[in-house]
DNA sequence: ATATCTTAATGAACACCGTTCTCCCGGTGA
DNA sequence: TCACCGGGAGAACGGTGTTCATTAAGATAT
């Protein structure tokens, strides 16, 4: 493409079984080395603009300005890259030293501060739900979990379970709440470049859709439909939160009467 | 749709949110009837086959000796499928008539049908996860779920999180033990045709894996190891479906005293 | 300075994927 | 009998993850 001038004879395109040769063109502007960590980020960057599904190996490459093949002598695989992306997630998260009088306060910070991190990042949730703690790198966060629960008092069967059963709420419900911000987007932005969330009008629909049902059929679901629409995610996650904390609450040697002073309603997250 | 379960209550209209599909699905098919069912059946097929990467639309028409273009004219896309396959997994899906005084056992009998249910196909959770149960024919399901919390005297607040929680709960514990089960599988059945689960083994090296850990590092990882990757995935399962039943209760208004008669661990002991 | 080795990036290729389009066959209503 | 039309076939389009041989550039050794 250097040489189109027009009054030279131009060579003739190359004929097809001799190999072409580049000529050196564009090559080489003194970029950054490539590395996992740039790979990663670039990731991540793609993710918060497309989605899980525009995801593609090619499009982390695009974002570098990079060819496709060049991902993978710092990656393995998109599994590979997935993976540490979720590694990622966990990246200076603080874990409490465990104080057993302070245990449920501790676990309720967990707990927002790791949805807060899920929903740092489009579609996190699903990559996040996709993967199992139990590398190299984050054992020590799922040690600071189980030390909380078992310096509680917890029995050692409660206490095992707990943590898995944290996480999976955590990750399934911003899951859900990603499920719903998309529903809204779809519905909002026709195909528009930019999908505005459109949450306000997607929720007086289900409302509607909810009160139109018949009511000898779906006292319930009718009755409990602002509650199920709430438009305080936040403050659903707290009450499934304290429903998990009271139940693990009641495993405690010491808990002959009901839920602890502790565990009233969360003081309001921020 | 010709056959809608008998027992349970009308489908209401679809909900404003969900997409509208085709159903062209009326004419009396005179030879080969391939029909929106058959091609359902063929996805199952597919899907305990090949696992969920393996489900495509290709293979789902090799399956019926067919070309791919002929499924559109029954499912019109892949997602369509996806959520046909999840609707078909609550069908003849028995809900209980709410009972104050069983309500425990209840819930406890609607978990345990609903894991098995999903583990009676491969990867079935994580397709669950990515559905929503809002729909016209789940919908149903989801009133009667409420209508045992709610009957059972739960505050509002409490029922309408409490069908999410266990919900999810049910998703996240059953793709969880769908990794596992990969995990095994890819340990043991190197590209084989036949990838037995060789479960035990892989059991044994995780232990050795947590026994090796630096005891002063993770004394809690150590202590909960025979727990945490316990052959017995019912017992765990019951035991966290327990925690939230506890926690369920304490909003109970007469449950001044912490756990009732009904809230012991499951008959299943270890 | 020259030759060699190493490293990282390239572009083409492969085997798939979901979806759509056109075409064609065969049964049905008039 | 004949036009019609729905359902299946087949090819095509643009996209995907991954692999391969080749090349450009830098460092090292002679």
């Amino acid at each position: 493409m250097t040489d189109a001038a027009a009054g030279t004879p131009a060579s003739p395109p190359p004929s097809p079984w001799e190999r072409e040769r580049p000529a050196r063109v564009h090559v080489a502007p003194a970029r950054t080395p490539l590395s996992r960590e740039r790979v990663v980020e670039a990731a991540f960057a793609v993710l918060d603009r497309q989605g899980l599904e525009g995801l593609s190996m090619r499009q982390v490459a695009a974002e570098l300005g990079v060819a496709v093949s060049a991902l993978y002598a710092h990656v393995g695989s998109k599994d590979d890259l997935l993976e540490l992306m979720y590694t990622r997630l966990y990246d200076g998260f603080e874990m409490p030293e465990p104080d057993p009088r302070r245990w449920q306060e501790q676990v309720r910070e967990y707990a927002r501060s790791g949805r807060r991190r899920l929903l740092s990042h489009r579609d996190m949730a699903r990559i996040s739900m996709a993967h199992v703690p139990f590398t190299a790198e984050l054992l020590p966060h799922v040690e600071a979990l189980l030390a909380v629960f078992r310096t509680a008092g917890l029995p050692d069967r409660i206490a095992a379970e707990a943590g898995d059963l944290i996480s999976t709420y955590i990750d399934g419900f911003v899951l859900e709440e990603g499920m719903w911000r998309d529903r809204a987007a779809r519905h909002g932005g026709d195909g528009s470049s930019l999908a505005r969330p459109d949450w306000p009008e997607m929720a007086d629909e289900m409302q509607n859709y909810f009160a139109s049902l018949p009511p000898e059929d779906f006292p319930h679901l009718r009755a409990l439909a602002g509650l199920i629409v709430s438009d305080s995610s936040d403050e659903r996650f707290d009450i499934g939160l304290e429903i998990i904390l009271r139940g693990l609450a009641s495993y405690l040697p010491d808990s002959a009467a009901g839920p602890d002073q502790d565990a009233g309603r969360a003081p309001d997250a921020t």
